[in-house]
DNA sequence: AATGAATGAGACTTCATTCAT
DNA sequence: AATGAATGAAGTCTCATTCAT
């Protein structure tokens, strides 16, 4: 409780007690539903593709998981968290994808074709990851919490290419994986994936010709 | 208003009570206010630095600009119209301050200078546009009228180079730019300004390394 | 935006912004309303009378007073101060009551008359006064800001008995005032107010027989 | 929960989302507890102490007796009943200690100085009896149900007054208990314990005065 | 006997926008 | 031309309570 012109921390103030509501209404049973959480994470995924953070409120990813709306309260440590442990889902994903690609090069000439694959594939293949990227980016420019998951995926891509590449052309490539990425996202209209593909060969063949 | 914010003590950005309204008519009496419109646009820039499209409100803005609430749909077409013209300034201004730079380089050893400033000065110099780029890019990928925005600006880039390197490389030195500058932006803690501008003019240096 | 475990300030998140809601409803049209602030007082009064503060909601007092709900936020700075300027209202209003009874008082008698008037009549009369009165003792004994208001009443009534009755006198009279009033709330079945005043002026010359 | 709180920073009050419900085993693991029942009405004392009823909930009381949610319906029939029974022990212990008290004076003096003792010490000693008492009067205006733990308090206080007192004496007397009593708990800043104690014998002694 | 999981209702607040002035 | 007043919708979050285990 706080006189007008008194700011405190204390502003969010909530439901009575003593005398509330005692309707009992006829609920609908849906006990029990195994990884339920996943489901809400995977439907902010689709929402923050398809509307952004900006777009994303906890009624929408409800609707969208075909959950109550006191779910995503009770799952999640309130919006942010919401946010945050879809992203590092997100992002621990396309680090593993990434990976997995790198592990399966046996020459160097597999890690670049694996490089410009994903590229191609899975950072612009699909509307939904270029956006979610995207958003990540903006995010983490201005919440350290987010720079982390960052900073984590950073560490797996680069490591990744450590077997093939010298940690700064490493660096270099993932600078120009990134840049690629971005601008082939903001053409009008996209590049088709073929294309793309075509595009991170040459650059990444011509930052490797003179570190051969 | 406050989604994805770092957490402020937030006194002053609420909305005052009725009262306050009328209370506060001795801190404005701004008739006859020329260029008001274009101070909207730049306290816009700085809410949305602060916190993000996400965060960001009319009446954020009008009270960071000074002015009525009344005023932000007077001026402007609804909220999206403010985002919209907000960001196209912005990159106006930037591209602007880049072709500033190339304009005034005399060699090919410049205009490779000119770029890593750029990137060291202009785009991570400060938090603050670090943070309107990334929010930029995140709405244009959703949007595509934003996109126009960054068709407009990357081809004042390009342009700007042509008088120094063949288009290829041009794209490629772009592509660079952005991904150093998405890196950097993500890397915790930043690194210096004198770093950055070190790593830039080693990326820069590498690729034409090649092309020479 | 926080992660789950950092517990900070900011965890009242808001609204998205950019895609907001575009739906244009039919409005009612109830533009100025003169005093519509006081009418949202009163009605609040009612409220807390019939519920308690416990019991009060911004929705049930705007509906009580038949305002929006998007009214409540508007005049008041949230729920407290709500509270703050209804409780204000009244008690100031009570004390008024209270000298204007003991002015029309001439003789001595005449003010212990008006003193069981207000303790039968005023603060017991209706139960609704007796419930504000208790609430508003509740809130104040745990916030300081509310027992600004009770330390201005209680001037009021203190100054207002000046005339007749020394000022240790006084305050006994107060105490004995707030005793009846309080016991007699409590009282099951309430005492009928006949009863009540003559058990008021029974008290009240009790402790004036010795003063004289 | 918090509604007419002191601004307090809230850390650990909050509900813990999904996971922490698991993560918290260790915490617990108190199976076969005696006097659960008790500890939760004690903890619940203190929380109306500390945040009204209004601030009050089942889970809040449940956090700070360190008890499952789930055993604050087990044990109450619903939060009413919660309320009702830790009034009910807060009354019948206050009033035994009133009881107490009056049981060990043998002359009328030792009988008014426990009276002094009881308002200075017992009813104002602590911030926390201050407020349960108001609280206690508040929610017994409203609801009948209430005010008969009232009635029980107050006829324990009489009858162990009969002895000293002449019955219209006694309830004199009771009455400006009360009345200090809440006029102190209003009293800003408040009074000392020594103060007030002063006050107390000074008031009994007035009332008595005649009487004799 | 006891409780973790779950939920629908409702809490406060802020929002973009309209409209009379 | 400009704006203060006002509002319905929607925001996040907490609530008491139920129920399967």
């Amino acid at each position: 409780m706080q006189r007008q012109d008194t700011p405190t921390t204390d502003n969010h103030a909530t439901i009575p007690a003593a005398e509330r509501h005692t309707a009992t209404s006829a609920r609908r049973a849906r006990r029990s539903d195994p990884n339920r959480k996943q489901r809400i994470i995977d439907a902010c995924l689709d929402v923050i593709a398809e509307r952004g953070v900006a777009g994303t409120s906890h009624r929408i990813v409800a609707e969208a998981a075909d959950v109550p709306l006191g779910s995503m309260t009770y799952h999640f440590d309130g919006f942010d968290d919401l946010i945050f442990q879809t992203f590092s889902h997100y992002a621990r994903q396309a680090a593993e994808r990434f990976r997995t690609r790198m592990e399966q090069a046996r020459t160097r000439d597999d890690a670049c074709e694996a490089i410009a694959e994903t590229i191609a594939d899975d950072l612009l293949g699909t509307h939904r990851d270029m956006v979610i990227n995207l958003e990540l980016y903006a995010v983490a420019a201005r919440k350290p919490q987010f720079r982390d998951i960052m900073t984590e995926w950073t560490e797996t891509v680069l490591t990744s290419m450590a077997s093939f590449f010298d940690p700064q052309t490493a660096k270099l490539l993932d600078d120009v994986i990134e840049g690629i990425t971005i601008h082939r996202a903001m053409a009008v209209p996209h590049p088709s994936v073929e294309r793309t593909r075509e595009d991170a060969r040459d650059a990444i063949a011509r930052i490797l010709t003179r570190a051969v």
